[in-house]
DNA sequence: AATGAATGAGCTTTCATTCAT
DNA sequence: CATGAATGAAAGCTCATTCAT
């Protein structure tokens, strides 16, 4: 007779980051309230307890997948990049649009995080996704020197006001999708709208 | 024999609304899952048992509270203006910066409904807060037609350009003054600032 | 039709004492660590969470279980007498020789928390059960005065020996019985034995 | 490829002696439903399984430790002294008091098998206990026939007092020598201490 | 022999909700 | 109307124990 097919991957490594994925999808999806251990462990097939054995409690485990997923942003994001300073914002904030587009998980989790996290201290937040735009300071900078940008520009204004409007776009996606009655997912689509965002923000609605 | 010291509140509606008052407090710091039953009863001295006569469960008072500050925020920030396109745009967004400035339960209660409420099918939100920047989508219309603005305009962006960097900043403002290390609650920073939103909306960043 | 007979106290004080009493059995009988509040839930037949509404969590109902027992104590036990010192000695230890003999929760009550209450910091205890045979310690006093007592008593050796001795026997009581196989519960074997203890604390072995 | 770190302890002796130990040092401390696994694999550096490999379960462990230290005891306390039964009965007195000294976890262990011990169904203890003071008994029953001790005099009650004395004292060491404000560790307040004891328990109180 | 990952049962605690007064 | 005691379901967390390597 076979015995049960007890799968037990007996890989730490392999655990833990399953165990990160999951509750990444939860607390996502139903914020750090809302989400339940016991989904968790059940959706990764992996006992609760070690759940415990890894990140300690709900609140650790809530940490640690926050810390995966921004390093995980921050590395994908970063860009070395030269050129005119108009060009080069472009591609900065391209980038940093796809990589939202791309990660829904991610704007989710950092939305209930700047709702929630003042009350448990972890302002880290906003301030290293900031960091994390600091190339776009540079350009801005640089741009505002030598004239191609407005004298009175303030960067950090602009710098917030792409967090906001990428973030808070692809936070509510789907309703913008119903309002407008188009599909935003399509490549046309989406590059079309990324080039609205780009005017708006390079240009601003002026003739 | 001494009487029962049954106090009775002066009437049902004081009632109903000091609930709703100490309910939105709750909702808009916790988020609905965190928010607890007890606490709003105990905040407003108020017996729990009130809470489920006036509005059946803890979703219904959510709703009830969602609705009454929905509804509150429409009326006051209705404005039916005339004037030159821009002029005009500058002040409704300007009326719409200040209501969010002067409502920050307001705006969490959004954003908290935004991130968490699909599930529970209250998409109104979105739609009656567009509705509500309806004069502002007017106002475009005309002037993009009077050459005022950009051909290529998209109003719909700019409708969610407004709202997310409005939301967005308010939203965290305290992280944000932390970060620029400066009060933005004093009357003359905090005009200073609608301008930056206004230059980066309007304007763009171009010289 | 009859409906089922939820019995439901609904008197406050009662439920706290059902629950103090059951509560009382359990630590008394299996220690703090062993003890389950599910039993104690189970065996007052209320339910779990008063406990928690009454006494905060286990270590509060623990904490209420010992200082209820305790005053109860001392109470009973207090006693202002006169006469000749001997005699008086002789009665203030007979008196709490009955007290334990029955109270014998309250015994193992204490000596569970004797074990393991120094961990958290509870060494009120043998405190307070000193200053409850603090009569004792006058007697003792007077009797050394008077001459009735040796010059070189040391009372506080005195009054360790009778709370070490009275409390390690009815601690043990039922495993003595069974070495000396004989029933100590019956009236005329308690006066033996208390005749027996009396003489070895107060006259020694010596002929 | 590089090996397994596998490192091998000495050999199975030393590792269940450690454990041992260790074990002794947690039951001792808190006690049966206290004690941890985990912690003493932890302490003692040996892999939780060997505890199951060598001791079968927690209570195997718990009794292994329990049989190993009362044997030792017994050994360590044996005495067959010849002389006068007042002088011979002292230092029989004075042994278990310096072994009880030297021994804290023993008392300890003692203590809590005491209170938990009857449902677990292991008696043995204050039996093996008594047996060691057989030699005592010896010498009273001796003094008693030459008249040195009174002629009314209750071996067994002797024994008992001298088990709970020192034991009671041995187990409140730390709470007494506060009560007290003593130290009762140094040399000559611990001989000062035994002549106390001894006098109380063969001389009573009595001038 | 030895390790550390994995497990299930069961523990304490919390919560929205209801009932008796 | 109003109260506060009471409840069941389920949450987070812990423990002794076993399995695969």
């Amino acid at each position: 007779m076979p015995k049960k097919p007890t799968r037990r991957p007996r890989d730490a490594q392999a655990t833990r980051a399953l165990l990160l994925d999951h509750a990444a999808r939860a607390f996502a999806d139903k914020g750090f309230d809302g989400a339940r251990i016991d989904e968790i462990s059940a959706a990764s097939g992996i006992n609760k307890r070690m759940i415990y054995a890894y990140f300690g409690d709900k609140d650790g485990l809530y940490r640690a997948v926050l810390d995966e997923r921004l390093s995980q942003a921050l590395e994908l994001t970063s860009v070395a990049g030269t050129g005119a300073p108009r060009a080069q914002a472009e591609r900065i904030i391209g980038r940093f649009f796809d990589f939202l587009a791309d990660h829904p998980d991610f704007v989710r989790l950092l939305s209930w995080e700047a709702l929630s996290g003042e009350r448990r201290g972890r302002k880290i937040l906003l301030q290293r996704l900031e960091a994390g735009l600091e190339p776009l300071r540079a350009v801005l900078r640089r741009g505002v020197e030598d004239g191609t940008f407005r004298r009175d520009l303030d960067p950090r204004v602009v710098l917030l006001g792409v967090n906001a409007l990428l973030i808070g776009y692809f936070n509510q996606r789907h309703l913008v999708e119903a309002l407008w009655k188009t599909d935003l997912g399509a490549p046309s689509a989406r590059a079309a709208l990324l080039q609205g965002f780009l005017r708006l923000l390079l240009d601003g609605i002026g003739a």
